[in-house]
DNA sequence: CGTGAATGTTGTCATGGGAAACAATGTATA
DNA sequence: TATACATTGTTTCCCATGACAACATTCACG
């Protein structure tokens, strides 16, 4: 018996999801048309209008499992660094930019400001990855490599320099063979930069 | 009379430059529209096409002028700064970040790997801007603030460092009011991390 | 002049987002 | 269980846009 297709798809969000995450690998967000997506799930192309209020809202939520998934890999990838400061700090910028260059146009959906109005979604998914960058900056305060101080500031440029290599390598403005040297001169400079005097 | 309107435009191509840069301005780029150009400049919606072979032509003209205008930008900014390094870089900085931050669309449009595959006008535009950091930390190293060595890979983490604040401060993730005490922060950690020892 | 290259115009098509009205299915509850 | 309601998907329609082709006007230059 071929199964009568159901009328309820079941899983549709999900479902559309995984493709949409795919087709913005593929092709880009400005690509991404929620009629095509309807097409691969074997849906009408009004379905996903129950879903998702409008094309914006899937994007949003790409950026929002994103943020998520990000989190995700750099908690794994501390966890299997050591406990030392430096050996963390590198394996979680080299996290990071795998991520960021894996998934570039995810990347830019996640961070350029192409969120909606009501952004807040957006901005407590991110709280997620700074937040572990934060208790990193902590923690190398606390051996004593990093001089004390404001762990959010430094933070932040840190974020921004690993977001910035990632940019320049996604846009084809700097070869993708320097990406692991430039990462790891990022991360030594910024040690050597708020070291403790 | 009313003057009858000339056949011929006469500058249509700078002239929906500038109303596309607008557009970008205000609106961003996925809400550019060729049409809604062309009807700003009382043409046909088919006119821009002689001008731009489709819509990512116009783009690419917009990020070509973006980089040619940073450019500038940054060369003034260095010319009203002193001699000296440190307040060299501060003020190069500073002027890097106020373009990116009141022209975020045409940042992105600049950065974010949306060209085309033939994009060597694009890398050749940004080469500009990255010669002129280039130079800055060679300056550096000649006046004895930095340590001797290849001025491309730091200069390409300080630049990288730039371009990721715009992005957080962009993408609503860092508050606007913070952007000037991050950015010397930046420096400052830039300077420190890369100096003569 | 007059001819060809630029430049604009009108008309057309396919694609896509969005909205409304309707149909099928699931679920709670009287 | 039967009926009311909520969820989810379908159909049908509208409109904006990008892309293209065929045609018109103007300009520059011999």
């Amino acid at each position: 018996m071929t199964p009568v297709p159901a009328y309820h798809h079941g899983n549709l969000r999900s479902t559309l999801l995984a493709a949409a995450e795919r087709s913005l690998r593929q092709h880009g967000a400005g690509q991404l048309s929620l009629r095509e997506l309807a097409r691969d799930a074997g849906v009408s192309h009004a379905a996903p209008r129950r879903h998702f209020a409008d094309r914006q809202a899937l994007l949003d939520a790409l950026a929002e499992a994103g943020f998520a998934r990000l989190h995700a890999e750099l908690r794994a990838a501390l966890a299997a660094a050591g406990a030392d400061f430096a050996p963390r700090l590198h394996a979680m910028a080299a996290a990071y930019l795998r991520f960021a260059t894996e998934d570039a146009a995810l990347l830019e959906l996640m961070f350029t400001g192409k969120h909606r109005e009501g952004a807040e979604h957006l901005v407590a998914a991110a709280a997620g990855p700074f937040g572990l960058m934060h208790d990193l900056i902590a923690q190398g305060q606390a051996q004593g490599v990093l001089e004390p101080g404001p762990p959010d500031r430094a933070g932040i440029v840190l974020f921004a320099t690993l977001q910035g290599i990632a940019t320049l390598v996604n846009g084809n403005l700097v070869a993708p063979d320097l990406l692991d040297g430039i990462t790891r001169t990022a991360v030594d400079q910024f040690i050597r930069g708020s070291r403790r005097p």
